[in-house]
DNA sequence: TAGATTGTTAATCGATTAACAATC
DNA sequence: TAGATTGTTAATCGATTAACAATC
């Protein structure tokens, strides 16, 4: 059972969004209203007590000879992850990043708002991107108050990172998600998820120089 | 000691890359030559033995009573993950955040050489962006076997991302570097990473939703 | 009821940490 | 040499898997 404070490390987190993914594609297809702890396993090629105790600690009960009603797993993993919250969200930076993100359509399934687009730069103000218009740094502190916002979206270059991250956490930004290449410095309290691209190279290069054997 | 058809799971290749960044960020600041694991470990907010356990793992020595030099640590990960080959990659989907991978000119120092950008849209062929010139899906296979492309960039919507998948792969492509929210199926030997943004996604939205006690 | 599937306890496995001897 | 740091073995911890009793 999830406790306020209880800790979700990132595996079993993304466990759990595989097997919303898995279930709400299967759902629009009109699939059968319950699954198998066999059945979900095998979708995502894991163990079924895993799953099993996956779904115990988020508090979705099964039937014995039936499986688990799919819609309460599905409930239950948007419960615990705060996918029926809207969290509202900023993006920084109006490059190309910047730009595809202001566009990108899927955070709404997932209850992320994203309410507007800065940049440092003063030339891009006013600039139409997508639904929004470029706002101005400057703009930001008051922004974030008035509106609520929770998490920035940082799309700048990796040396305007840690700057721009101090404003938007001065301004009372709770979480940020980081796709410079950096280690941000923040206090204690606000949440840094990295989105590390240099990562995802490591393994493909990996991969190639010796993994294909395997 | 890393051998040749030795298996580095996800976790220590990323600290691998934490390692690499740290030092190569100290290396350019002109810092000591020498490092102890105890500093390494600092650097990443780890335990000095397991950094110990990763750079013994891939084969570097350190010399007691001063530390290991970081040039050999670089070194060391620089060709277990083949950052000095050079792999070639193609990106398919000229969208927003195909032109965005267009323009990244981060992959280059990973070994990471992208020559060419694809869409399947024909009105989008013959464009410029940055320094490509986008191409038609149907050359594709052409181009894979004749430049020796290993690497598939996709940035396609999710309801392509499995047909242009399968194109690649059967031009001969060994690793495909997925941005859509979608699984793919491939043949065994074919790897796919995924760039699964809707974790990211969670992983805030849960934090925001009950981590902030922790 | 018999049988399939859950829920849970016990066993295993692997990864991390602690302890410490070897080394320069 | 004394002392700092490596390298490695042993202990711990946590996560996964196996086994099986409970349930409908």
């Amino acid at each position: 059972m999830i406790g306020k404070g209880m800790a979700l490390k990132h595996a079993p987190l993304e466990r759990l969004m595989h097997y919303h993914h898995f279930l709400s594609g299967r759902a629009k297809e009109g699939g059968s209203e319950t699954v198998t702890s066999t059945e979900v396993a095998e979708l995502v090629h894991m163990d079924d007590t895993l799953v099993r105790k996956d779904l115990a600690a988020i508090g979705v009960r099964g039937y014995p000879r039936v499986g688990f009603r799919a819609d309460d797993i599905l409930k239950a993993i948007r419960d615990v992850l705060g996918f029926d919250h809207t969290f509202r969200a900023i993006i920084i930076g109006a490059g190309r990043l910047g730009t595809a993100m202001a566009h990108y359509q899927g955070f709404t399934p997932f209850g992320v708002e994203v309410l507007g687009l800065f940049d440092s730069a003063p030339q891009k103000t006013g600039l139409s991107v997508g639904r929004f218009q470029v706002q101005p740094m400057a703009g930001l502190p008051l922004f974030v108050r008035n509106r609520g916002v929770e998490i920035a979206i940082l799309t700048v270059p990796a040396t305007a990172a840690q700057e721009v991250a101090n404003v938007a956490v001065s301004a009372g930004v709770k979480a940020i998600w980081d796709f410079a290449t950096t280690s941000l410095k923040v206090p204690s309290g606000v949440l840094v998820r990295h989105e590390h691209i240099s990562v995802g190279i490591a393994e493909l290069s990996y991969y190639l120089s010796h993994g294909q054997e395997a």
